[in-house]
DNA sequence: CTCAGTGCAAACCTTTTGCAATAGT
DNA sequence: ACTATTGCAAAAGGTTTGCACTGAG
């Protein structure tokens, strides 16, 4: 989604026979807010003040739509916990995760050969890869 | 670990006080047979082959302690469940997942960029990635 | 002989599901 | 109106923990 507005997506939703409800628009605009990477619980949390009655099984299942009609994609550090993004129409981003403080940083380029190559000795067709990069930031470096 | 016989994972064991038991045993040689990112639900059932009474329990404080001293390394594939794959000496290696029939195959040239360049953008300190292809396996692919 | 490792049962934590009530379109 | 969506409470599913017992070094 370039212009991630809620019109667009709610167009997006409708088109597939879904709707958009105050909880979702909710949930759209906490992940907007949040940015990269975010686990249900922060989005609950976050989402929370837009509209406080949200329950946190609601985030889930509006994920689970958004990700569905492509409005949404996971995320996973491998810590047990699934982290969403908005997804974005022209391509896709990866991360830079700081194992001493947490903090995830945006990857726009994807140093990758192209999928055919990478599957090519396996005879694999590629669609997918997920890439994310852990070591320290800037502020924690130094002392790590 | 390179020849990753059961008397060297045996010495790396001892170094750190660790002792090497009838169970640990049985998860090496599983880890060894069963090859690529296998959940610990897969290594328990082929690991009971050679020792029935091994519990569950076991074979997760097994693989802790033996990604603690690197003998082995989590893999994540983002469906609910950690896989675990021996680690080498020499380098690391990818995974090629496919989605229709859940075959992995090992990836063994990394096409990443050194880790210095990885990070450099945002001031990050890059020591590990991790980046697993999805698709479909020779056989699927034509279905699909 | 000592302390790391084991097994069982119970706890944990994130995510999913059942169901009656609610609200987009 | 019709039916997708919500919220609660409960279930699920992978992983972890407490504790008394066992066995490697």
């Amino acid at each position: 989604m370039k212009g991630n507005g809620v019109e667009r997506v709610a167009a997006r939703l409708r088109h597939r026979g879904r709707r958009m409800t105050v909880q979702r628009r909710a949930v759209l605009e906490a992940l907007a807010a949040l940015g990269c990477a975010r686990d249900a619980e922060t989005i609950h949390a976050r989402a929370r003040a837009a509209y406080p009655k949200l329950g946190l099984v609601t985030v889930y299942r509006t994920l689970e739509a958004f990700v569905a009609d492509g409005v949404a994609h996971p995320v996973f550090f491998g810590d047990g916990r699934v982290r969403y993004d908005l997804s974005e129409d022209g391509g896709h981003h990866h991360h830079l995760v700081c194992l001493s403080c947490g903090r995830i940083a945006r990857v726009d380029e994807c140093h990758l050969p192209p999928s055919r190559r990478l599957g090519r000795p396996q005879g694999f067709t590629v669609t997918a890869h997920r890439l994310e990069l852990f070591g320290y930031c800037p502020r924690c470096a130094p002392k790590a």
